[in-house]
RNA sequence: CGGGACGUAGCGCAGCCUGGUAGCGCACUUGCUUGGGGUGCAAGGGGUCGCGAGUUCAAAUCUCGCCGUCCCGACCA
């Protein structure tokens, strides 16, 4: 039996001055663990009972569609060279030599190891498909490791890969582990949404991310209460209200008007008395991409422009800019590079007049990206590329022409879900499991080949599927707290159960506490016993602190059969009969688990 | 990497400006006390003041360098 007076739980009534977020301050408080260095923590016996118990849920439901390997956190340099990941992880990756000064690097995840075992020993579709997986502890190099264990630079990851011999193998596997997921982490007792994510620079494959709502999180997700639509700030769209366009003036033709010293879309808008949403909103952006003049795969690289038109009102999203522009970076232009391109000061900036590129593999030529919330209007105002002067009568497609029309354009909150028209909500969030098609890109780059059935060559394509082991404790306790401790889901918490003997010089109430808590483990319930020598006050303050489910209060009243029974989320009580405690928390559990 | 803050007992902090014996609360030890929400009293133990140089008769305190941690930003399949 656990008896808290033998046990290592070093509750604190202070958290440590370097903990901001909830979860943090809780967990050190708890006992759960202690910082060791920057993002780097140990797990003391209450914090590691809980993750063992996260890791052995993710494992019963992994072993339905998988198989369980162990991998080395420890990597030579040629499997990471042979993925082109050595260079593209830069300072994220852990580096190190051997004695013989050869590079070794610490896993940050295990694509390249597994491909490595599918490359040397997969022959044939006969062997497909494939569900391999592992519990393991990676490493990143994090800039900026922060909010407790949310970011931080060793944790442990449930990594799974899939290969399959075609691309509908692949959505089968990439669907069983969306439905383990699930399985996973309502096992886990968390509230979360899945949403698309954004698939990274290459576009195409398929993303989810498991994400739960906290103040504590790092990402934004845009979600709608009446359905099920959610998404990353990166992906997610909206039904925009329709916008009534203003009436030609004039012939038609771009009409230029004095707007001296307006240059705001503001200041524009009210001094032409119109609305922010019959404006055009130019933004001047540059990328650097490869000079393809140069030769393929010099390595040389050149500036191109490229100019953004949104509506007055709407704000860019930078990573679906980032898309729109074929994954790559971007930068707001210079001053002297919009005189360059405009011969016009910023504030008077709009697409006339310049000779756009007429579309996304026209070289050189500078870009002209228009948001889809423009396509289709008409008689909007924009800059004339003139100090002081703005046009009239702006219509894309007529009196200019986009190089391509994309969504560029923010969510914001109270706009309507693109499904069903309900308002959407924008929150921070934390990742608690992402699943990826990666495609062939490591059995490819890796050489990865097994036969066909016409005894072809060819590439298996590729899952990866992670699950943050940590970010489940850590997303549990922010989902579950308040200024006196934290409750986890039975189903994860160290304990589900502490009986608290209110008194340990009273023989009967310490023998009745010993009693109880046997029978609930005896019924096979986790239980801890307080049995501390400490006053009634000590022993509530530390039980509502550390995560525990349910406690049951064991008093004066034993001398009626009678204890108290807690439950932490609520802080509500029930007086309950000795002998049909174990009966209480059996009817309890399906609930509870 | 850019900006900012902090580093004094296990935790939370004061002392530093104005250089001279290192302090408070909690925790810990012992004794008594108390026993349903961090009980009270008393007596104790515990510190290379992050590290290194410098200034000075004398440095936690002033100067310089380094290290560490946190926050904001950049970054982050």
């Amino acid at each position: 039996m656990h008896r808290w007076s033998e046990l290592f739980i070093p509750t604190l009534r202070e958290a440590p001055a370097d903990a901001e977020v909830a979860s943090h301050k809780l967990l050190v408080r708890a006992g759960y663990i202690r910082q060791l260095g920057a993002g780097i923590y140990s797990f003391l016996f209450l914090g590691n009972r809980s993750t063992q118990k996260i890791m052995r849920i993710v494992r019963e439901e992994m072993d339905k569609i998988g198989q369980e390997f162990y991998l080395p956190a420890l990597n030579p340099r040629e499997i990471w060279e042979a993925s082109g990941r050595w260079t593209v992880m830069g300072d994220n990756m852990f580096r190190l030599k051997d004695r013989k000064g050869a590079d070794l690097c610490l896993g940050m995840t295990h694509e390249e190891v597994m491909t490595d075992i599918a490359r040397k020993e997969l022959r044939s579709y006969k062997q497909l498909p494939q569900i391999w997986y592992q519990i393991q502890t990676k490493f990143r190099d994090e800039p900026r490791p922060k909010s407790g264990l949310l970011r931080v630079r060793q944790f442990i990851m449930k990594d799974a890969y899939s290969f399959d011999i075609d691309a509908a193998g692949l959505d089968v596997s990439y669907q069983k582990h969306y439905d383990t997921y699930c399985r996973i982490f309502d096992r886990c007792g968390l509230k979360y949404m899945v949403i698309d994510a954004h698939s990274g620079a290459m576009g195409g494959s398929q993303s989810q991310e498991f994400m739960v709502r906290t103040p504590a999180g790092e990402d934004l997700v845009v979600s709608c209460e009446k359905c099920n639509y959610a998404a990353n700030m990166e992906k997610a769209i909206s039904k925009l209200a329709p916008v009534e366009d203003l009436k030609a003036e004039g012939d038609g033709q771009p009409l230029e008007v004095h707007t001296p010293g307006q240059k705001t879309i503001e200041d524009v808008a009210r001094f032409l008395g119109v609305s922010p949403k019959n404006k055009i909103k130019t933004l001047a952006m540059m990328i650097t991409e490869e000079d393809a003049d140069a030769g393929a795969k010099t390595g040389k690289t050149r500036q191109r422009a490229v100019v953004l038109l949104m509506r007055g009102d709407h704000q860019m999203n930078e990573a679906k800019l980032s898309t729109a522009v074929g994954g790559k970076e971007t930068r707001p232009m210079q001053e002297e590079e919009i005189l360059a391109l405009f011969h016009s000061p910023a504030g008077y900036l709009g697409p006339l007049g310049i000779d756009w590129a007429k579309n996304m593999e026209e070289p050189r030529k500078p870009i002209l990206l228009v948001d889809k919330a423009l396509e289709g209007r008409t008689n909007l105002i924009g800059g004339a590329n003139k100090e002081n002067y703005h046009v009239k009568n702006l219509t894309p497609g007529g009196s200019f022409h986009p190089t391509a029309y994309a969504d560029l354009r923010a969510v914001t909150a109270g706009e309507d879900c693109p499904n069903c028209g309900a308002p959407l909500r924008i929150d921070t969030a934390v990742e608690i499991g992402h699943i990826f098609k990666l495609g062939y890109k490591y059995s490819e780059s890796m050489n990865a080949r097994v036969l066909d059935r016409n005894g072809k060559e060819v590439a298996p394509i590729m899952g990866s599927y992670g699950i943050g082991i940590e970010r489940i404790l850590t997303a549990a306790v922010e989902q579950s707290s308040d200024e006196n401790g934290f409750w986890l889901p039975p189903s994860i918490a160290p304990f589900e159960v502490v009986v608290v003997s209110t008194n340990s010089k009273d023989e009967g109430i310490r023998t009745a506490s010993e009693d109880i808590a046997r029978q609930l483990e005896a019924a096979g319930f986790d239980v801890l016993l307080d049995d501390r020598d400490e006053r009634p006050g000590v022993k509530f303050k530390d039980a509502d602190l550390v995560g525990i489910p349910f406690r049951v209060n064991v008093g004066k009243k034993v001398t009626e059969d009678t204890v108290e029974v807690v439950r932490r989320s609520t802080l509500a009580r029930e007086d309950i009969k000795i002998s049909a405690i174990t009966e209480y928390f059996q009817q309890l559990r399906p609930a509870a688990r």
